[in-house]
RNA sequence: GGCCCCUUCGUCUAACGGUUAGGAUCCAUGGUUUUCAUCCAUGUUACAGGAGUUCGAAUCUCCUAGGGGUCACCA
């Protein structure tokens, strides 16, 4: 049985580089039939909201991603973590320390003046006199003193990290609030986590972790520390460099589809395999394939991405995801039509509404320059043929309203974009956009007819 | 600065000591298309540098450089 689990602090959005982890995580549950959990680390502090616990359960709904139970609380647990400080500072693996910050702040200068890690010192580990008055103390848990600390990490290999680099940290500040390196590690055992993936920038708690692990005799999971993302130049990921809001994909038009298939392609590959659906990434999805190195935030592959998933999604489902970006064509009877003229040229939704408004919507204004370039002295004469011959036509499918163009073509011994480009700015009032067979099919005679009679007239006026 | 991690086309990546270093994206060119897009084809571009080990190194070792992470009574 495989568990696994998400665990935010709840100050903000989901961020594009945590939904990843969770997605590795959730993906290697689902493929093991193991559980996916979720623990809010609200552990305190005034900047946990409500709005942020919602906006991480909103952008998990919108991408698919389910977690199984009941979302876990550390603020709910604080009992629970002070009956295991109890226990450790009974049992002597922890103790009470009353330096004060200033003087804490003190010792860290001077460290930091000497070039040498700041750490604590362990001037209170085996204390015995009288504690000073006025400082209310912390407790700190002894962390072991000389050796290695050693784990085998399931992305990295094997990491050593000096006992001396580990200090003997805080456990509960003064007044008891516990601390996020021990909660963590009891939480995450006491949930039974087999396998904890999480940002590389965990790295340097997992000794820590450990050594609580240790000194409560838990069991020790998988770790799998997996590389940041970083931005095109290889720095930090900022709002600078585009949406950093896993939501606001959904309101620049991408389909949660293509995010995931962005995202578990950045430091995971399985072969040359580019494609993948979420059923596939369960399948194939193992973290022993998890990269060493970071990557870098490219939009390019996303927006491919994007493209192929609605060049091949269904009509219906299409159109359901259209009314959000303002199109409703979902009752139109011409929706199928409407859709194969336009979701090739719609790389995201908020693109392929806007084609779609071009043709269902007819022009306003028409622009001078268009029209210059495509109006020419004989266009009136060949778009009134054209006209005419379409009266007369049986319409019944795309290729037939084709068929009435090349009648002109033929009839007037001209080029087809004699009546092409005039046609397609008279129906659009642009030069580019789906076929115009297409377009015309979609619009009926009646509306085509009556867009081109008022073009004629508004270049007549 | 100490410690830890990382380094293959611009970007995402493949390669379990032996390949003309592969794929994808981007870009360019050509074809298809009334236009644009799609689609198809072709092309440019990479083993950070240097020493070893080996018959043979992108793959193993060491050094250098560069990048990242981390050093809280935050999470």
């Amino acid at each position: 049985m495989i568990t696994t689990r998400f665990a935010p602090s709840p100050t903000g959005y989901l961020h594009i580089g945590g939904l990843r982890t969770s997605l590795f995580s959730w993906l290697w549950a689902r493929k093991n039939e193991g559980q996916f959990l979720l623990r809010i680390e609200d552990t305190d502090l005034a900047r946990n909201s409500e709005d942020a616990v919602a906006a991480i359960l909103k952008a998990f709904d919108w991408v698919g991603m389910s977690y199984d139970g009941e979302a876990l609380f550390q603020s709910k647990r604080f009992d629970v973590y002070a009956k295991y400080i109890e226990q450790l500072l009974e049992e002597g693996k922890a103790y009470k320390c009353y330096m004060s910050k200033d003087e804490l702040t003190a010792l860290r200068e001077e460290q930091m003046a000497k070039g040498e890690r700041t750490r604590y010192d362990g001037r209170y580990r085996d204390f015995t006199g009288t504690p000073p008055e006025g400082v209310e103390p912390v407790i700190r848990i002894k962390a072991p003193q000389e050796g290695m600390i050693t784990f085998n990490d399931g992305v990295k290999g094997e990491i050593n990290i000096a006992a001396s680099e580990v200090d003997d940290f805080v456990i509960a500040r003064a007044g008891g609030v516990p601390t996020y390196n021990f909660v963590v590690a009891i939480d995450d055992a006491q949930m039974g986590l087999t396998d904890v993936i999480r940002g590389d920038d965990h790295l340097y708690n997992t000794p820590k972790q450990l050594v609580v692990y240790e000194a409560l005799g838990f069991k020790i999971p998988n770790f799998y520390h997996v590389a940041m993302i970083n931005n095109e130049q290889g720095k930090k990921l900022s709002k600078r460099d585009g949406a950093t809001d896993v939501m606001e994909y959904k309101t620049l038009g991408y389909l949660p589809e293509a995010l995931l298939n962005f995202l578990v392609r950045l430091g995971w590959s399985h072969g040359d395999q580019e494609i993948f659906s979420v059923e596939e990434m369960i399948e194939l999805f193992d973290p022993k394939d998890i990269n060493k190195s970071s990557s870098n935030y490219n939009l390019d592959k996303l927006l491919w991405l994007n493209a192929h998933y609605i060049k091949n999604m269904e009509h219906d489902k299409l159109a359901e995801l259209l009314v959000e970006y303002g199109v409703d064509i979902r009752t139109h009877e011409k929706k199928d039509l409407i859709l194969n003229a336009t979701k090739e040229r719609g790389k995201t939704l908020v693109e392929l509404a806007s084609q779609i408004n071009l043709i269902l919507n007819a022009p306003t204004e028409y622009n001078a320059k268009n029209f210059k370039k495509a109006f020419k002295e004989d266009t009136p004469e060949i778009l009134n043929t054209f006209m005419n011959l379409l009266k007369e036509a049986e319409l019944n499918e795309v290729a037939d309203y084709h068929k009435v163009m090349e009648a002109v073509v033929e009839q007037k011994e001209i080029g087809f974009g004699k009546i092409g480009m005039p046609l397609r700015v008279v129906l659009l009032g642009s030069m580019t956009g789906s076929g115009l067979d297409e377009i015309m099919a979609i619009l009926g005679v009646d509306e085509t007819i009556k867009r081109i009679n008022r073009a004629i007239e508004l270049i007549n006026a």
